[in-house]
RNA sequence: GCCGCCGUGGUGGAAUUGGUAGACACGUUGGACUUAAAAUCCAAUGGAGCUUAAAACUCCGUGCCGGUUCGAGUCCGGCCGGCGGUACCA
């Protein structure tokens, strides 16, 4: 072996690392400061990894590799979250049980991950469909449950009849399911839920505390959907049949509730059978059959155009006594606040159109806008009119206060009161299939009961026919001698629950898991957790921003309050990676008879035939790309990678090719960790050609052994022949510093590109003392890891044979490198010393009226000399024809950087 | 519609947070080595002008328009474009 072959280390020191538990963390070491590093939970799909994988997961390997060498105690684990649909439809179609296919994924995932070289904590991998695992799954369900927040409801849910199941409101994208993107019907049905919404408050409020992305934090605020209003009761028209009844809403503008016209219902509402008049009986009836059938998609998206109709009834308006008409209309959802509102057309946008649509009046409380043309719904600038009774008046009154106002008299009154909303649901915890963590349940006399924590786990029985039933009953229905047990307390027949749990359930809690993955008295050993936690660094996709992030946030909450854990949060810091698009496509169109058309500004060639184009044939025109030597516009960008698409990359693939160090290096050097960004072979190649110029710096490619250039260096008795001198001192010490400030920022690109500068210098070198080159194959190595282990083995070697031929006494300061075999993860990290960075001369720009116009070296003792400084400045020749313009009317002098003539 | 993020060479991206725009890398062009190719190395590379050529010099240039400042990619106001999230939430 002489030149760069990564397919020969590579193998060779992940052997290594795994024989000899390199990355074992240590728990007995609890005096080190800790560095709890994670990577989001991974499904390992059949489809194996794809790119954006190693992205996250590179970034926290290298960070990972930094603090131990740092001398940090880290937690770096991996593990699966290998419940899930995929297995299971596998398993309908092949009659492959899914535990079968998912150990083979598992174990394909592993092997990719252990091919990029990361330093994961093997002996702590958890799955979490190990009965092992799942056993504290359910054990966190009882306490759920035991804290009164599991409960069964009849709901209407979201049906799939294609997948058998039902979905969360998440999982359903336009009326389809995410998976699959198949029809989705509302249908009721016994379901299990979770109280999130108890917690809403305190999911809003903590999100404080984080260091999250904004965005990310903006999004769950979003989704929890805070509300601050009041709660109104409006009576029904007194001396009717119907009578006696009153109808409550929540509103967010109290302020305008004298100009409440009508009131609508959602269809759905309880109370629209007993209001409704025998004269509009069927037109209301006739009504709620049609919105019964309209999906979600067409009660929201395309649907702008409000439906309703009367039912006859009159509510009497609190504030003034009017008496206004009651309507059901679609447009209110039964599912948010009160499922009824106070209509008040002058001021809210949908009220204003059903207004207009069925002539109903309307009324301006609030100054500011013309009612008659749109609804004003300015909530800060708006002064009240038009809002007085006998009682009390909020007219001249700012938005705001009037808010305050009507709600003091509304409670005085108890008509009604101050009143918070959140959007946020209940949890729809329980899944129609087979391959997911059953519940530890049990129905005595059609009531459930949680099995005691002893009869845990509660594991799938076997099958061999995973089909969902048309029904809607799920799978585990049909193991029949399963299903049907004993009340282990009473000895009575029980029936268990056939629903099992969905995926986020096992990935809720996995990071706790990891902590103590064999801990059998809990779902994790409270000594160790008061150690580990929270997570330092938590990295994932943007995709889990809501779901599987409040779900996590929510059960760390339960245990915090239960005291199973220590932290109120379980992720201290997120980064999101940003998503890998496939390679910059040029796409050109062709009309009918193949001649080519300008795509249009959004790249949208409709109606013609698209065709794939080289970079070679297009040019860059204006902002645009155009077919060379035409005035042909292409679209031009990357698309997110897909199969259909066949812009996917596979890492395998580029493993075999450039090897793991090179994949790794290009995931980091694309561009910033956050940032959307495409792929690019070339790039690879780049950073490729980068660690074989690493790998001549060090070794001879024709011999096979470390070069001249290096071994120069080095004494017979191993000791340094040569003093590096200041120069490479300096580029050494401005990398190490660039390098670790870059690594505490997350900068890698910038990293890389830094030690990059250094190689290229490095090159040029005659004698290439060690000294230099073993710090930087150890700040090179978190990026690099094989090729950073192979060439410190390699100088260790070279100084071990010089030392055994000499049969000089052993010198200590190179006792390290001189084990061959011996790891370099746990070398401290070099430091960087101020005094190798100091310059002789200081440069200046010079500038006049703004624009540079010379530049100037100044001796460094003098540069802070403001005279001295602008004296030569001066006298730059390029400075001083520029000066002769005008009069100098102000010198602008900064230190060290820059300094400005002002010229009249 | 609303919320959030982002617009820098042919491309990915740098720029110590107001101080020499384009680091590093890709691509391209020219050259060296080679019988040849690959690999490697060297040089040039934002645009325009001036010049026989080079050096030097000048002007323009960070999506667009305006502002603040001695000085703006960076700060402020207004637009345009892209990406992500969300949507009858009362």
């Amino acid at each position: 072996m002489s030149e760069y072959k990564p397919e020969n280390i590579e193998p060779k020191w992940q052997k290594f690392w795994l024989e000899n538990k390199t990355f074992r963390t240590d728990d007995n070491n609890r005096d080190r400061p800790k560095y709890y590093v994670l990577d989001m939970f991974p499904y390992p799909s059949s489809a194996g990894l794809h790119v954006g994988h190693p992205e996250g997961y590179t970034a926290t390997d290298i960070l990972a590799r930094y603090k131990r060498m740092k001398g940090f105690n880290v937690l770096h684990p991996i593990g699966w979250d290998a419940f899930g649909l995929p297995a299971e439809q596998y398993a309908i179609k092949t009659g492959t049980h899914p535990c079968e296919t998912t150990n083979q994924n598992i174990d394909g995932f592993r092997r990719q991950l252990q091919a990029l070289g990361f330093s994961y904590d093997w002996d702590r991998e958890v799955n979490t469909t190990d009965p092992d695992y799942f056993r504290w799954t359910q054990w966190i369900f009882l306490k759920l449950y035991e804290q009164g927040l599991a409960y069964e409801a009849n709901v209407p849910v979201n049906w799939c009849p294609e997948l058998g199941t039902v979905l969360a409101n998440e999982e359903v994208i336009d009326g389809k399911s995410e998976v699959g993107g198949f029809p989705v019907e509302r249908k009721p049905m016994r379901q299990w839920m979770l109280k999130i919404t108890a917690y809403a408050e305190r999911l809003l409020e903590d999100l404080e505390e984080l260091d999250w992305p904004e965005s990310i934090k903006e999004m769950q605020r979003n989704w929890i959907g805070k509300s601050v209003g009041a709660n109104v009761v409006f009576p029904l028209k007194s001396g009717s049949a119907k009578a006696r009844e009153s109808i409550e809403v929540f509103t967010t503008r109290p302020d305008t509730l004298f100009g409440a016209t009508y009131m609508v219902l959602a269809p759905e509402h309880p109370l629209v059978d007993r209001i409704t008049t025998d004269e509009q009986q069927s037109a209301v009836s006739a009504y709620r059959e049609t919105a019964e059938k309209k999906t979600d998609l067409d009660r929201t998206d395309l649907n702008k155009d409000k439906t309703g109709v009367f039912t006859g009834a009159f509510a009497v308006n609190p504030v003034n006594n009017e008496e206004i008409p009651v309507w059901i209309a679609d447009y209110v959802m039964m599912s948010y606040g009160t499922g009824a509102i106070m209509a008040v057309p002058g001021h809210d946008e949908r009220d204003w159109e059903f207004a207009r649509k069925y002539g109903l009046p309307i009324i301006e409380v609030v100054k500011g806008g013309d009612v008659t043309k749109e609804a004003y719904v300015d909530s800060e600038e708006g002064i009240c009119v038009n809002s007085a009774n006998d009682e009390v008046t909020i007219n001249d009154l700012p938005v705001p206060d009037a808010k305050r106002v009507i709600t003091e008299w509304l409670e005085r009154k108890k008509l009604g009161k101050y009143a918070v909303t959140y959007k946020l649901r209940d949890w729809l915890f329980s899944r129609q299939r087979y391959w997911g963590e059953p519940f530890p349940v049990i129905h005595v006399d059609g009531k459930p009961k949680p099995l005691p924590e002893d009869h845990l786990p509660v594991t799938l029985p076997d099958m061999d026919d995973f089909e969902p039933t048309k029904t809607g009953e799920p799978p585990l229905a049909k193991a029949t001698e399963w299903v049907n047990t004993t009340d282990p307390e009473t000895g009575r027949p029980a029936v268990r629950e056939t629903n099992t749990m969905p995926q986020w359930a096992g990935s809720c809690w996995y990071y706790l898991r990891y902590i103590s993955p064999d801990y059998e008295l809990g779902p994790v050993d409270p000594e160790m957790e008061k150690y580990w936690m929270p997570v330092d660094l938590y990295v994932g996709g943007a995709e889990h921003a809501v779901l599987h992030l409040l779900y996590a946030r929510f059960w760390h909450k339960v245990l915090y309050d239960i005291g199973a854990v220590s932290t109120k949060e379980p992720f201290q810091r997120l980064v999101n990676q940003g998503m890998i698009l496939g390679e910059l496509e040029f796409t050109a169109f062709q009309d009918a008879d193949g001649k080519y058309v300008s795509a249009d500004r959004n790249g949208t060639g409709e109606g013609f035939d698209s065709v794939r184009l080289e970079e070679k044939d297009v040019e860059k025109r204006g902002d645009r790309f155009v077919i060379r030597g035409t005035d042909t516009v292409v679209d031009a960008r990357s698309f997110k990678m897909s199969k259909s698409r066949g812009n996917v990359i596979n890492p395998d693939d580029v493993v075999a090719q450039y090897g793991a160090d090179a994949l790794r290096l290009y995931e980091m050097f694309m561009g910033p960790l956050e940032q959307v960004k495409p792929w690019s072979m070339q790039g690879v190649e780049g950073v490729y050609r980068f660690l074989k110029r690493v790998w001549r710096l060090i070794m001879d490619e024709g011999s096979g052994s470390v070069n001249e250039a290096v071994a120069r260096s080095v004494n017979s008795d191993g000791s340094a022949s040569v003093e590096p001198d200041s120069i490479q001192l300096k580029i050494l010490h401005e990398t190490i510093k660039k390098v670790t400030e870059d690594i505490e920022g997350h900068r890698f690109n910038t990293a890389i590109s830094a030690l990059m500068i250094f190689t290229n210098e490095a090159m040029k070198w005659q004698v290439r003392p060690v000294e230099v080159l073993k710090p930087f194959l150890l700040i090179l190595s978190p990026f690099a890891p094989h090729l950073a282990e192979e060439l410190w083995e390699k100088l260790g070697e070279l100084t071990r044979a010089m030392v055994q031929e000499s049969g000089n006494p052993v010198d200590d300061s190179i006792e390290k490198p001189r084990r061959p075999n011996r790891t370099l993860a746990y070398e401290p990290w070099p430091a960087y010393e101020e005094e190798f960075l100091k310059d002789d001369s200081k440069t200046y720009a010079v500038q006049v009226n703004g624009k540079v116009r010379g530049q100037i070296e100044v001796p460094a003792d003098r540069a802070s000399d403001k005279d001295f400084v602008l004296d030569i400045a001066r006298n730059d020749t390029s400075v001083n024809r520029h000066l002769q313009k005008g009069q100098v009317v102000k010198e602008i002098f900064v230190p060290n950087r820059v300094i400005n003539f002002v010229v009249k």
